[in-house]
DNA sequence: AAGCCTGTCAACCGCCTGCTA
DNA sequence: ATAGCAGGCGGTTGACAGGCT
């Protein structure tokens, strides 16, 4: 039949994670890579279910990720892609390297919803909020949400949108107007999009991936061995892995290196 | 100084999709 | 062909920190 259940819940711990099964997780997966999330609790001695080692890894100790708040640049691009996208985060983070769905999300419903309110454009609808008002009275069934329009339309609602308002008004108040113009006039960024292969998407991670679906143990993903110096610090706790410190340098070498080789 | 309010963000929950047995 | 699991995703929650009164 199918597969096992990926953990008994029982005896499963929950809440926040201690510096110690932070490090027991980083370990294992620098030693062993990212293979089967369900087994990764147990062969790394921790008592979290495999979701939540996945989510703690992906979204908090990949040692790729860029740390504190979104650049203008980013910001930008993020709003711009929501309006495409909608809240398909996943979606609009494989855009931005560094970046997690997670963090993306939690950085519009705190700092650019309100944004764009303050700035009289509906963060849903990516609209003038009055002629959002005046839409509403007019036609019950015109805007009601981005997610509406990219679910059952998708690319094709969104285009049409995307000729008369906001998105490019938005590009130009970038602090790098020449990256976002060429983003957002980029078609073929929406193409990519839809066709599931993000072009921006960190190399790195797509090997990691690839490794994935092998469960191959013992070749570890290039970057692995990049990272290698992880398993020296011996003494961290989840803030003392100096990732902060170490993301402008030697993460951003890091990355270049795997894109040259690839 | 103390209590309240607000903002932030890590983590959980539940659903969906694709894959596997 | 189908049942059921794993992984991924988006929405939501709750703890904590800092600011305000």
């Amino acid at each position: 039949m199918g597969r096992q259940p990926c953990c008994d819940k029982l005896g499963v711990k929950k809440g926040p994670w201690t510096a110690e099964e932070d490090k027991k997780l980083i370990n294992f997966i620098l030693t062993n890579g990212q293979c089967c999330w369900r087994a990764v609790p147990k062969l790394a001695g921790l008592r979290r279910c495999g979701k939540s080692c996945r989510l703690r890894w992906t979204n908090y100790l990949r040692p790729d990720l860029k740390r504190g708040l979104l650049s203008e640049t980013e910001e930008q691009l993020v709003i711009d892609l929501h309006a495409r996208l909608g809240n398909r985060w996943s979606k609009i983070a494989a855009r931005l390297p560094g970046r997690t769905d997670n963090e993306i999300k939690n950085h519009w419903n705190t700092h650019i919803k309100k944004k764009l309110i303050k700035m009289g454009i509906d963060p849903v609808t990516h609209e003038p909020l009055n002629k959002e008002a005046k839409t509403q009275e007019s036609s019950s069934h015109a805007h009601h949400s981005a997610d509406n329009h990219t679910t059952e339309n998708d690319g094709i609602a969104n285009s049409s949108e995307d000729n008369s308002s906001s998105p490019t008004e938005n590009c130009s108040t970038t602090d790098d107007p020449n990256l976002l113009d060429a983003i957002c006039s980029d078609e073929s960024l929406l193409k990519s999009l839809w066709m599931d292969e993000p072009p921006l998407v960190d190399v790195s991670w797509t090997s990691i991936s690839a490794g994935e679906t092998n469960c191959n143990l013992t070749s570890l993903p290039s970057w692995e061995e990049d990272c290698a110096w992880l398993l020296d610090c011996q003494d961290f706790g989840a803030n003392d892995f100096g990732f902060d410190y170490l993301n402008d340098i030697e993460l951003n070498t890091l990355e270049m290196g795997d894109k040259s080789v690839a």
